[in-house]
RNA sequence: CGGGGCGUAGCUCAGCUUGGUAGAGCGCUCGGUUUGGGACCGAGAGGUCGCAGGUUCGAAUCCUGUCGCCCCGACCA
């Protein structure tokens, strides 16, 4: 049956609504899609489940073929599972928790690992019955601090999450490649443009990690990619270390005054004024090491100060110093913290200090506080630094000879032009939105929920899993995004709420008629078929309602019913054909 | 959590500076005309002006507080 407009329930506003402000968001309202609840939450309309519908039966089809099977499990979980894992306390205010009547904790899952792996715990004891990979399409709730743009970050959101199942590392291998492989399908039948790049696994625990990304510039991720094919997840990069120098006849350092210059600005400046270079190269800040003093907070509540070394045309980049610390919090020392280090002279901080016995940073510090550098600072490299002293610093200070550090990190920015970790090339910088996410887990959740199996030799092994997410409902705000013009959205064929949309217009019984044989013909045919036969609606109302709805193919029957055609209008291309009433399907 | 903007009819908004009977367009209902690009005429229904307190003879408008929403940032498997 076709459905009809006379009894659909679809409302198209005339304006956009006051509250939406990207595309996607503002056309997915106005055409009827989706009505916001709360910050973050949406009703689905019929038209918008259509298309959710189609969305997920790709990636059904595709799960299939990839040997997964499909599961439901509830939204509403009990928080034991979670508090066993420690994501309970970890995930922080980024989950929903609630209690019930007598006050027992639940929690509405941002994910739902735990539960899948207590699931196989329950059934399966053998390594006869793995591999096993399942899957659910289900809603997840994220307290976010601030829900935007509609459906591309919501509080609730639709998401594909499947879990792999292996007793063996190379049985991963083969799981994650299948999960993997099926992305790649699915994003391509979705006509989505994707990257896969290296991501950190964050706090999902893990060893590897690869996020699919559309490109875009309103995407929330920043990736790096190479011409050689390295990409990455900013956050994931890696720095390409340069190899270790000669320490032996290189100078002593040299201390010198240096009044009024706690930046590294006027400290390159002050260099090139008194202290000109050997070769006649200016200085520059690439040749200063940059001390930034940062306050890491543990999840306990602990706070501790640890220095970072780095080059001093490098800044800090909060993210990747969160994924060096993780699961801490980082961020930029405060005056109270510097009170209670008089050791670091603000401006001037630096490892080494001019006839100390000790190292004020790094391994046997005088003053305790952890030392990392950034992997630049390798042997043998010479730094102008701060000399520990106010308004002094330090000439030729030798990286491994003068002073060392606890550590190396990987907190400095990353710049196009970046040399690539794996020799590939320069890198640049670009911004993506994250479509999906594999991973391989590991044994986190099964050791710390006891999935174990006995092996071939009798012998009980911990379950090795990985987890794979697609953002569904993010996927179809980023089609909306991408596919409209002004007049309203143009679905892709893949993912239209129907195949079709007939619109008769005018008064004549003869065109409604006539569009009733339509219409039939091309159920007749399979296709899904959006009747627009509201009696009393004028043309100019139903051709805006077509556009704005964006069903990619329209049948106009009207004044050419008398003369024995229709027109097909190709809402894609624009293009509009007179064809004869019998040849409607042939024309599609 | 920091910064900015906004809460008035179902929707989009005006009115607030300078206090004095609550408005427009769209949508909706009824009658009539109209029917290939958001038609027209006539008659209607519809609002505790986010909420609370205060000032005042009188508050949508001024003051205080509070709640909510949107945007930017922080945050974000």
């Amino acid at each position: 049956m076709p459905t009809r407009l006379t009894n659909y329930f679809l409302k198209t506003l005339r304006e956009d609504p006051s509250d939406a402000e990207v595309t996607s968001h503002r056309l997915l309202v106005r055409a009827g899609y989706i009505r916001r609840q709360a910050p973050g939450i949406f009703a689905w309309l019929p038209l918008g489940l259509r298309v959710k519908a189609k969305i997920e039966a790709i990636i059904r089809d595709e799960m299939t073929a990839a040997g997964a099977h499909e599961v439901h499990f509830p939204a509403l979980l009990p928080k034991e599972p979670y508090e066993v894992t420690g994501r309970y306390v970890d995930y922080g205010d980024g989950m929903f928790r609630l209690a019930d009547r007598r006050g027992v904790g639940y929690v509405l899952a941002p994910t739902h690992e735990e539960v899948f792996t207590l699931l196989v715990k329950d059934l399966y004891n053998s390594y006869k019955d793995l591999p096993l990979s399942i899957y659910q399409i289900q809603d997840k709730y994220r307290d976010e601090a601030r829900p935007r743009a509609g459906l591309l970050r919501g509080r609730e959101f639709t998401m594909k999450d499947a879990y792999s199942f292996d007793y063996t590392d190379a049985g991963l291998d083969v799981s994650y490649q299948a999960q993997r492989d099926a992305y790649e399908r699915i994003f391509t039948r979705l006509g989505l443009e994707y990257v896969i790049v290296k991501a950190d696994a964050g706090a999902m625990g893990g060893s590897k990690s690869e996020e699919f990304l559309h490109p875009t510039p309103v995407g929330e991720d920043t990736f790096v990619r190479s011409a050689g094919g390295y990409a990455a997840n900013v956050e994931a990069f890696t720095t390409l270390v340069p190899a270790a120098l000669p320490t032996e006849a290189l100078p002593a350092p040299t201390v010198f005054d240096s009044p009024n210059t706690p930046t590294i600005q006027s400290l390159v400046a002050l260099a090139n004024a008194g202290q000109p270079r050997a070769d006649g190269r200016e200085w520059t800040a690439a040749d200063t090491l940059k001390n930034v003093v940062l306050a890491v907070t543990q999840l306990d509540g602990t706070r501790e100060l640890v220095v970072v070394g780095m080059p001093g045309d490098r800044d800090a980049d909060l993210k990747r110093a969160e994924v060096a610390f993780q699961p801490a919090e980082v961020e930029p020392a405060n005056d109270d913290d510097f009170a209670k280090f008089p050791g670091l002279i603000k401006g001037y901080i630096g490892p080494w200090v001019e006839g100390g016995e000790k190292p004020v940073l790094g391994e046997e510090s005088t003053t305790g506080i952890r030392y990392l550098l950034d992997p630049r600072v390798v042997t043998g490299t010479p730094w102008i630094t701060g000399a520990n002293e106010a308004e002094k610093h330090v000439f030729g200070l030798i990286a491994g000879r003068d002073f060392t550090a606890d550590g190396f990190v990987e907190v400095a920015d990353v710049r196009d032009g970046d040399p690539a970790p794996d020799g590939s090339g320069p890198i640049e910088t670009a911004r993506g939105m994250e479509i999906g996410h594999v991973f391989q887990l590991g044994r986190k959740y099964a050791e710390a929920l006891g999935l174990k199996v006995l092996d071939e030799n009798g012998k009980l092994v911990t379950v090795t899993m990985g987890s794979y997410g697609i953002g569904v409902t993010r996927i179809l705000a980023i089609i909306a995004e991408l596919n409209n013009d002004d007049k309203g959205l143009i679905w892709p064929k893949a993912v239209a709420p129907f195949d079709v949309y007939v619109v008769a217009t005018g008064k004549d019984p003869a065109v409604y008629a006539a569009a009733e044989n339509i219409v039939a013909d091309l159920e007749a045919s399979g296709r899904d078929v959006l009747f627009d036969d509201r009696p009393k609606v004028s043309p100019g109302v139903k051709f805006r309602d077509a556009e704005l709805i964006g069903v990619p193919r329209i049948v106009i029957v009207g004044r050419g019913v008398a003369d024995g055609t229709v027109e097909v209008w190709n809402r894609t291309t624009g293009d509009r054909v007179e064809v004869a009433l019998d040849g409607v399907v042939a024309a599609l």
